[in-house]
DNA sequence: AGCCGCTTGTGAACGCAGGAACAAAGTCCG
DNA sequence: CGGACTTTGTTCCTGCGTTCACAAGCGGCT
């Protein structure tokens, strides 16, 4: 049998991972427990979703105290995955792909890029943290030789849908793609989007709706 | 008073504007209409759907011909608040920061950076693209001058609220946050959150679980 | 030892998004 | 001019996520 069942849903995953990084600052902070309430208001969520969530992993509190701090946090580090380290590679090394490459919060969770690459002859060689920016041929013999698990996809629009078949073939099974453009992938491989433009349209639909007297429609 | 009902469900918005970008790559491969299916299939989603999508807008398609790219393009830019420019301005000129001031992808969109700002002496007078980066004191007064709606925050963890409140106090109404913490806003501002590291870190799970899988399966 | 208050964990209802199937409508062809 | 095909717009339904509310359990106090 299954005592917890596999199927975490995703929203909910997401919130674990807020919920452990709460759990990191109140760690430094030197608490000890924490009651739903507490955490949840830090994470911004329901108290009774909260508790909900983490009964997926089974019960990990004490009623009458709350959750322990440290033991909450051991039990979503090894949900999560988080306890080994993951080789991510890194295709697209413009702007936004060189501030992923040094963006920090990255190595302390976890995740760790093992190769850059790009397909511009005046970026290849050029050293961000301690990696070389390589040329798109060797993405292959990267991945196979590092293991890498994970892709992320900084490159433009026009060639995002050919690296990640690349990846994809290469045996790399999650995709994070941040190319404006809907990608399809094999069965087997999970692709995330961040689409920067959208967020934004969003929040200016929702500042549109807000605000009416500034739109002017009828006039 | 209300021919289009003003309630536009937010998952449905954000789809909108993925159309809108299909759309302006098929208008360049100079098609003149498209099915449902067709977009549907570009933007990754369901015909039906897609469709449910469009009707929230108003009959805005041909029965047996399709959709009028041109025409439905246009509706779409009118509802999403594209066609005026938005004026933006964004905290935190790190790596990450620099990286969304210089791209490309937000001017086309109808949004403006009209203000650059860091509390590192050392980046402040640094240039980029055509703005020069400001001492966080000059917040409120660019804010009021320029009457910015839209505020990005790619500051480290620890200043985010703070700077929040700031631009919530000078009169900005939505606010995307990058920084790694959730942010408390007063009533009537919209704060959207990305959340990098969140974002690998359920691609992770999930491939965690499918690993598994694939092993028992294969077995 | 017993009672009380506090907090977790769970069960049920509500609302919402997503998907499939169907009727209306317009066009193309004979 | 009429029929048939294509595609939209809508309606129904199913499933999921979220929220509310309550019972169970644990610690502290008397």
């Amino acid at each position: 049998m299954q005592p917890r069942p596999r199927t975490i849903p995703e929203a909910t995953v997401a919130r674990l991972a807020v919920y452990l990084r709460v759990l990191a600052t109140l760690a430094d902070g030197g608490r000890s427990t924490v009651s739903s309430g507490e955490l949840a208001s830090a994470a911004g969520v329901n108290p009774a979703g909260l508790r909900k969530d983490l009964s997926h992993l089974g019960p990990c509190g004490v009623r009458g105290v709350g959750y322990d701090v440290d033991l909450l946090r051991d039990r979503l580090t090894r949900v999560l995955g988080v306890g080994r380290s993951r080789a991510c590679v890194l295709v697209g090394i413009g702007n936004l792909g060189s501030a992923l490459a040094d963006y920090a919060g990255f190595g302390t969770r976890g995740f760790e890029f093992v190769g850059l690459f790009d397909a511009s002859p005046a970026r290849i060689g050029q050293r961000i943290g301690n990696l070389q920016v390589r040329g798109l041929d060797e993405l292959e013999d990267v991945v196979a030789a590092t293991g890498a698990s994970i892709g992320v996809i900084t490159t433009p629009a026009e060639v995002a849908q050919g690296i990640c078949d690349r990846l994809a073939a290469a045996g790399v099974g999650s995709i994070l793609n941040f190319a404006p453009v809907t990608l399809a992938a094999p069965a087997g491989v999970d692709v995330r989007k961040v689409d920067l433009s959208v967020e934004l349209q969003v929040l200016a639909f929702l500042g549109q709706q807000r605000v009416p007297a500034e739109v002017g429609e009828s006039a």
